[in-house]
DNA sequence: AGCTTTACGTCGCGTCTTCTCATAATTGGA
DNA sequence: TCCAATTATGAGAAGACGCGACGTAAAGCT
């Protein structure tokens, strides 16, 4: 039971209708007032008001009004996406890709390096923050309002990385806090298999979905969790570490391959032209993953499973016997499919933690 | 993306504080206007003006004044629990368990029903019947307006029992739409794991934790996941079903007692006796629990993990073992307890259920 | 009885939204 | 070229709401 305690007086309207107008004026583009209105459920004064408000504020300004049509031609608003950027990182063992985009949410510019995985955790950081800041070249001091970094590991609520297996150095760096500072702003950090999450919720293969279990495949192992349509990280930020259950079979993922004596890469080119003991690895894999994931669905039920990481770029190669194996261990199989971004997602999954952020805090939505 | 739709006139506001105001008045009880006005952050006036509204709706009424003190004594009042009922059901394979309670959840009539495993369906839901509605005898017609029952199997989102292997012709039920028909209101039915989850949560021993997870222990296995002091039942309904995850090794725990030749109870009994053989027995389930809660655990990273359910009256005998077993799983142990409420709980999740669904309703909290 | 304390009730003000009506700016046709 | 139709804009009035202020009422205490 929370108390409310907050008073409401009638500014509290004047806020809600502000925050209905932007909404509308978000999603529906450049627009005229009396459309505003109509869409927010308000009246054409009252989006007057509004948009007033917002053109101070700098999250709006008018737009060329339309060509055509009878009467007075209405003059037009549009969202001041540039107003504003988010920044998403992904700082992985052996890769690093910076993101920036504008407060649509719509990417600007990309970063991508490639890092020694035993790169220590300073200049491992330092990579990262030129990456970022290269990316924010153009955009003026305080034109960033918030940044998110992903990474492999466990990382607590605070953007605290409490235990990290694969990057040396990372356990007990305040990673939140480091990517607030490159950009004098609100900083975030996240589990990768959870922004992965959040990026395919949002714009990938679970569009359409708000129970959801993202898998990452890979040597490494990690799940990311939407339920609700939104993201569902733990107590300590370590959901996600599924692997760690030798139950689950996880684990000998790299054993299987190792066995075989290839690399993944090298197996699924070979299983796709079709060689008999390749098909057979993997099937293997694809079980492995079906008793992994099999846990997961019959713990939280999802209406979707998102299969990413290295392993998913042997596409429908992989997930069809994984689908078979998986109608075997559940009750009500849920579907598959694959990731949309590759390995983009993690950091899409930055931008858009920090666009939650920044939707809440400064755009009071 | 939604819209938002909704006009934010004036009336908006009465609504909100007339709302925050009712918030007060059933947290603090009785109280006089400018106490509900400071807790609920409103000027006397408005506090006013609200309690005029609740009292025309028949959820306020006035109060004795305090005794003592000085000045002008203050009129006060109080929330008028007994404005409305809600009823909660347990229909289990071999009991039957009635609730109502007021709109404080006061718990204020209960029936308990012994009912054979094998009875059909139609005679479970007429004994059940009777139950709930000897219960709320005193309760003038109209007067329960909400009614959820709880039982074992797959209970959809919209009440139906979509799969029951316990109890006979249960399976295509729609247990909500009749437990509605009862009482003339609202019915609502759902798992039992999940009702026990919401009951521990409530008043339990999950009263102070928001990401928990509820074991249900017994012969049958089950379980409810609460996460952000939420229910999250899956898509269909069949999160919970983690009994049918082999790997898992709830299934054996009956080939457990059965290899022992003694009932539960009886080497429960026998462990506390000190006996040896039943005390590796008993280690023996709490290991067969740990795996199961195991997997929960990895998956979703609970702050606390509440046994319920048969065998959790060994108590702390089985616990003991559990949180060993786990520790050994787990990265980050959570806290095992035991459940409080041992076979009201499901009832009381009832109760809690269809309370959350006048509060939502009919007070628009 | 008078003082102090606390609560009550009414009045007026400011804010917010909406309705109405006059006005402005276009297009298309006469 | 001019006029009607159409659509948007702007100002003013009305209604609803919340809040602060002030006078009044009702108790205890001295």
């Amino acid at each position: 039971m929370r108390t409310s305690g907050v008073s409401h007086d009638t500014a509290l309207l004047r806020r809600l209708n502000t925050r209905a107008t932007l909404q509308v004026l978000r999603q529906g583009g450049a627009q005229t007032l009396t459309q505003l209105a109509r869409a927010a459920g308000l009246s054409r004064q009252t989006a007057e008001v509004a948009i007033a408000d917002l053109t101070e504020r700098g999250l709006a300004e008018e737009a060329a009004p339309t060509e055509g049509g009878a009467g007075r031609p209405a003059r037009r608003f549009r969202f001041r996406a540039e107003a504003g950027h988010v920044v998403g990182v992904d700082i992985g063992p052996r890769r690093i890709f910076a993101m920036l985009a504008d407060l649509n949410g719509d990417v600007l510019t990309e970063r991508r390096l490639d890092v020694d995985e035993h790169l220590p955790a300073a200049e491992r950081l330092a990579l990262a923050e030129q990456a970022a800041t290269a990316c924010a070249a153009d955009v003026s001091r305080g034109g960033v309002w918030a940044a998110t970094a992903g990474t492999s590991g466990v990382v607590d609520r605070s953007g605290r990385v409490s235990v990290s297996h694969l990057i040396p150095g990372w356990t007990g760096l305040d990673l939140g806090g480091q990517v607030g500072r490159w950009f004098d702003c609100p900083g975030f950090a996240a589990n990768d298999a959870n922004l992965a999450a959040l990026a395919e919720h949002w714009r990938g293969s679970a569009r359409h979905v708000d129970d959801m279990v993202y898998v990452l495949s890979g040597y490494r192992a990690g799940h990311g969790l939407m339920l609700d349509g939104r993201l569902r990280a733990g107590r300590t930020g370590s959901a996600g570490e599924l692997g760690r259950l030798p139950l689950v079979g996880w684990e000998d993922m790299s054993v299987v391959l190792a066995r075989d004596g290839r690399d993944a890469e090298e197996v699924f080119e070979a299983a796709r032209a079709g060689e008999e003991r390749a098909l057979a690895v993997v099937d293997r894999l694809a079980y492995g993953l079906a008793r992994g994931a099999s846990a997961l669905v019959l713990v939280v039920d999802p209406e979707l499973v998102v299969v990413g990481g290295g392993f998913s770029r042997a596409g429908e190669l992989l997930l069809g016997p994984m689908r078979t194996h998986l109608a075997g261990m559940c009750l009500n199989p849920p579907e598959v499919a694959l990731s949309t971004f590759g390995e983009e997602s993690i950091a899409l999954g930055g931008v858009r933690m920090a666009l939650d952020h920044v939707e809440r805090e400064r755009l009071d939505l």
